[in-house]
DNA sequence: TCGAGCCCTTGACTTTGGTCAAGTTTGGGA
DNA sequence: TCCCAAACTTGACCAAAGTCAAGGGCTCGA
């Protein structure tokens, strides 16, 4: 990686705990990259080579057995992938494609491990942030094992309605069929699925929702903070 | 907790890292208990005051939402509880509950907070207990999402009969409503569900299982380590 | 601007799994 | 040992979700 590079991410909220010549030792064999969209970054089964961080873009990370596919979480800016695979020193459990044209930092595994052992603070900021990423996917199969699709999908909407400036609206950042299959079901289940909705006033047109009546959407979704709420 | 007790639980493979002092300081105000069956450890929503360990027994951690229920792993001697919830110092996402008499170790979640911060030994053997764990949810959430209820069931007895000696037998560890909730379905689907197995050679009889054809059952089952290894 | 291909929708049908109710069995305690 | 409660099984039915196929519409690139 270029110095100018180094500069510009050295402050990353990641690197907390990392003096300067550490981030350098860690970055300066890094890769940044520019990925077009539906490019497939890592395969799971593969050994864990690299530490991610999506600086921009969009990534999908998803899991393919026996013919199925399905999708585990939509990254954005800020998200780092396969954090526990890396610590592990363990082949990855899932695969990762762009959805979107995207900028990845790429991390040597190896120089992870290393500066994490000799680094208390840098230990302990990785720790939480896997706490962090392990709490969501507690919640993801408490989503999956307790609720069915259209309380899935209108929890879903009432997430991202709200991480959308609570307006009403809701603007698909992805594909129907990418919307399918994170919340664990088909493009053909999910299109009914919104024609359900309909009776508690959600209107789609397109990539575009609008909610009319979020009173009956919540009774019916019945959200809970110990699913749906990410900072909980 | 008294000397006796900190003496015999010193050398435990969790507390790697820790200087003779800290594991003093961390026990010290731990608690050491026994638990009959069926009592209730923790509830999710709590905050988490105490980080467990089992360390004989049997402990169901489950989550409930909405009317609904689920079991999310059954642990045994040598499993710890809720660390993220600890590390994260946010509230429990799942209740515990004990199968059987059991012996849980908690030890306050401020304590291992402090140790964590000022050890980075012992933030790493942390770090790499989550990680492991993380794998383990991660695989499960694969195995809901990208499975049937006989698939699950058929690579549950498959890894359950290598567990217990590999000698064409499985034993139930716990009652049969347990392993239905475990593998997200009913007692009654569970029930069918084993019916379906008799044509791959499985013979149930009251709780022991007998395998007579694992190349029948595995070609049903399709076993993956990235889904089913726990060492993986 | 046009067209090809993919996405999305819709209909019809199948499969899977959940539910309710009524036995039957089992296991633990008096 | 006997008895009761809980666990398990079975049948009948129902609801949810998956699948297959066909058609319409949107998007992106030539």
């Amino acid at each position: 990686m270029r110095e100018s590079e180094i500069v510009e991410l050295a402050g990353h909220p990641l690197f907390e705990g990392l003096d300067r010549p550490q981030v350098e030792t860690l970055l300066r064999p890094s890769l940044l990259q520019r990925f077009p969209a539906t490019v497939e970054l890592i395969r799971e089964g593969d050994p864990a080579d690299f530490l991610h961080l999506v600086l921009d873009g969009q990534v999908e990370v998803y899991a393919s057995h026996n013919g199925r596919e399905t999708t585990v979480s939509v990254l954005t800016a800020g998200s780092t992938f396969i954090l526990a695979a890396v610590l592990s020193d363990k082949p990855y459990l899932k695969s990762a494609r762009t959805l979107a044209p995207s900028r990845v930092l790429m991390m040597p595994a190896e120089r992870i491990r290393e500066l994490v052992a000799e680094n208390g603070r840098f230990a302990l900021r990785l720790a939480i942030e896997l706490a962090g990423t392990y709490r969501g996917v507690v919640k993801e199969l408490k989503n999956q094992k307790l609720r069915s699709v259209v309380e899935r999908l209108a929890n879903w909407l009432i997430r991202t309605e709200l991480d959308q400036g609570g307006r009403g609206l809701v603007d698909l950042p992805f594909e129907k069929r990418v919307l399918a299959a994170r919340l664990g079901t088909s493009p053909e289940v999910l299109s009914r699925t919104f024609g359900t909705l309909e009776h508690y006033g959600a209107r789609v047109q397109g990539r575009r929702i609008t909610l009319s009546d979020m009173t009956a959407l919540r009774t019916l979704a019945k959200p809970s903070p110990l699913i749906d709420d990410p900072d909980y």
